[in-house]
DNA sequence: CTCTCCCT
């Protein structure tokens, strides 16, 4: 029914054929984890080094229960010592998780543990929401929020002990924090004010890089705890993963009992959206009698309520299938499954400081990746995991991710590295360095913006504007655009414009959105283009009470404009403290576009020819993304927020200025480069 | 004629 493509020879998935590998250990209640048997092991390797490495399977509870080990143990130890330095000292204990929900449900869960509410002795900080109090001891929180914290203090003197949770994923935040981290342990080692003890956990991957970079730190290696999990891997390379996988799932469809659930690891919307069709309409079409199916997409940009969906329980006699993005891996845990498949791809960002450029592709996970997958068929029970690779493929990928500093604009980091008092970007001991060209290329752009500015040899300090563009989350090409609209008294219009472009799409995307819904949009269109289009949207939904049936009508994506709400406020708290100019411009847009221009400046696009634009700085040829309300229109100069290449160039977030805006705000800039001028 | 995923 399903017939391999002629080309290559159908797969096998047969357990005989296949090589196979059982991974983990057996189960056991909470209080006998094999962590507790190591607690003082734990306790003795922490306190007597500055910083240690702990290696532990997932669900060997290092998350939960190391914290408090900790805590209880420096207790008992104060009580017996009456250390009065450290009743000064806050003496708090940071984790930081990569996630939000990470944070938050730890957090509740450690408190529940010793019979408390979250926000006495546990609690978690997040932004936008946070559960602490004076009696808070150990704080869960994302890095990006310990990152913000120590820009206002960059040795981190609250803190006593540091627990990097989750290194192995290489977060940009995760990754400055190393950096950060072992600034404060020699600081703090030399002022003798209090000592500071910092934790790395990881995964099982790349224990020497960690070690060597905290010199030759101690490493411990944590038991786990999970189902025993089957893997098989096809035999031969495949050249159609989805094929593959749609094969396989049949296969196990047809040979394991209804209740058991099926995950499917897929690289995008399109694929997910497309693959369900296909599922729905084998089953429909009766040629083989097969059981029901209910197939499941799940990826970031659908509703909430769809999203909701998978953690529904199916009726007995239908399978469940969910078809996910890598939100499946680490983001979201979906109850009842037994059986993964994985298509051993993930889709990735990456920026080439060379070109410019970022390219948004698929490419082959790393066997970290690989094994996260694994363990999403083993959390309630045994299970089994189908790799569509071959044994020989997996070996040879990448154990870790490549790290999302070495793959992403580093201008931002680089603001927050010299806000933090280091001149030279160079001399930050990264974990795994940039490429110089890379950092010399967010300085250049630091430099455009007047954020920086170069003192001697190397080093740079900020401009006054710089350490207010700092103080923001945000890419600093939106912080100067904050700034500039601040001159032109029309900083209430771009706080909310800045708001929404920091967030996901505003809009739904599904497959299933037709013609009539898309003209339904159309009446939110503004001619200048889409920053224009955005803020009507956003005014719209105000003025509509933020309802969920005006954005059920429109088809808009409720929960990332509420989201932007919160954004807008937090900024505009922001600009209070920093005094600047707030005020609203009305309807008045050109002055919107006008600081729009001197924000994104460097991103500026001419009309060439045949729907084809080129950008003025590196001019690269590019077309306009036919999600732009500008698509099909031919503006001579544009701005956009966003210039990626995925199946071509596209710039994206676009807005028409007028070329004398350009050079007026920045003569020396566009002396040589705009070409209409 | 189209957008992996997190986070401040």
């Amino acid at each position: 029914m399903v017939k391999a493509p002629p080309d290559h020879s159908p797969m096998v998935v047969d357990s005989q054929d296949l090589s196979s590998s059982t991974i983990m250990n057996p189960i056991t209640s909470p209080n006998q984890l094999p962590i507790h048997s190591m607690r003082k092991k734990i306790i003795q390797t922490v306190f007597s080094n500055d910083c240690c490495i702990f290696l532990g399977e997932t669900g060997c509870g290092k998350t939960t229960q190391i914290p408090r080990f900790l805590y209880e143990a420096r207790e008992k130890k104060f009580k017996n010592l009456l250390n009065k330095k450290s009743q000064r000292n806050k003496n708090l204990i940071a984790c930081t998780q990569p996630r939000r929900v990470a944070a938050i449900s730890v957090a509740e869960r450690v408190a529940s543990e010793v019979n408390q509410n979250c926000g006495e002795l546990i609690g978690y900080s997040v932004r936008f929401d946070e559960a602490i109090s004076r009696r808070t001891k150990i704080k869960y929180m994302t890095d990006g929020m310990l990152l913000r914290e120590a820009l206002l203090d960059p040795y981190l003197r609250q803190y006593s002990i540091i627990i990097l949770d989750e290194a192995h994923e290489r977060t940009l935040h995760t990754d400055l924090l190393f950096g950060i981290v072992k600034q404060a342990l020699e600081y703090r080692k030399k002022s003798q004010k209090n000592s500071l003890h910092v934790l790395v956990m990881s995964a099982t991957m790349n224990v020497d890089l960690f070690s060597n970079y905290f010199n030759q730190a101690p490493v411990l290696y944590l038991q786990g705890r999970q189902y025993p999990i089957d893997v098989f891997h096809v035999q031969e390379t495949q050249t159609d993963y989805i094929h593959a996988s749609l094969i396989t799932l049949f296969q196990i469809h047809r040979t394991t009992p209804l209740n058991e659930g099926i995950l499917i690891f897929l690289t995008g919307q399109d694929e997910i959206d497309s693959i369900c069709k296909t599922i729905k309409q084998i089953v429909a079409s009766g040629t083989e009698s097969l059981e029901p199916i209910i197939p499941l997409p799940l990826y970031a940009n659908m509703t909430t309520v769809k999203q909701m969906l998978v953690f529904k329980q199916t009726p007995e006699n239908i399978r469940k299938v969910i078809v996910s993005t890598n939100i499946g891996e680490t983001s979201i845990t979906i109850p009842g499954i037994r059986h993964v498949i994985d298509c051993g791809r993930v889709k990735t960002k990456t920026y080439n400081p060379q070109t410019g450029l970022e390219i948004l592709q698929v490419q082959k996970i790393s066997q970290a990746q690989a094994w996260q997958r694994t363990g999403r068929a083993g959390r309630e029970c045994p299970g089994t995991c189908y790799r569509m690779y071959p044994e020989e493929e997996f070996e040879q990928l990448p154990s870790t991710p490549i790290p999302e500093l070495l793959r992403c604009n580093l201008a931002t980091a680089a603001l927050q590295i010299l806000a933090m008092g280091i001149t030279n970007i160079s001399t930050f001991d990264f974990l795994s360095k940039p490429d110089e060209k890379s950092i010399a290329a967010a300085l250049r752009e630091l430099t455009y913006l007047c954020a920086i500015q170069p003192s001697n040899d190397n080093t740079y300090e900020l401009t006054d504007d710089g350490r207010k563009m700092a103080c923001f989350p945000l890419d600093p090409k939106l912080s100067r655009c904050l700034l500039a609209s601040s001159g032109l008294n029309c900083l209430e219009e771009m706080l909310k414009l800045v708001s929404i472009m920091s967030v996901d799409t505003i809009f739904l995307t599904s497959s299933n959105i037709n013609e009539k819904m898309k003209m339904q949009r159309q009446k939110f269109t503004m001619n200048e283009g889409d920053h224009l289009t955005l803020l009507n949207v956003y005014k719209t939904f105000i003025s509509n009470k933020k309802t969920k049936e005006w954005c059920q009508i429109n088809k808009i994506n409720r929960r990332n404009l509420l989201r932007a709400c919160a954004i807008r406020k937090q900024l505009r708290r922001i600009c209070i403290e920093l005094q600047l100019n707030i005020k609203s411009c009305g309807t008045k847009y050109s002055l919107v576009r006008q600081a729009l221009a001197q924000g994104l400046f460097m991103n500026v696009a001419e009309y060439l020819k045949e729907n084809d634009y080129r950008t003025i700085n590196d001019r690269h040829i590019v077309k306009i993304h036919p999600s732009s309300v500008l698509f099909g229109a031919k503006p001579s100069v544009v701005v956009f927020t966003e210039l990626i290449q995925t199946t071509k160039r596209f710039i994206r977030d676009i807005t028409v200025v007028e070329p004398d805006w350009l050079i007026e705000s920045n003569p020396e800039y566009f002396k040589t480069r705009l070409s209409s001028k």
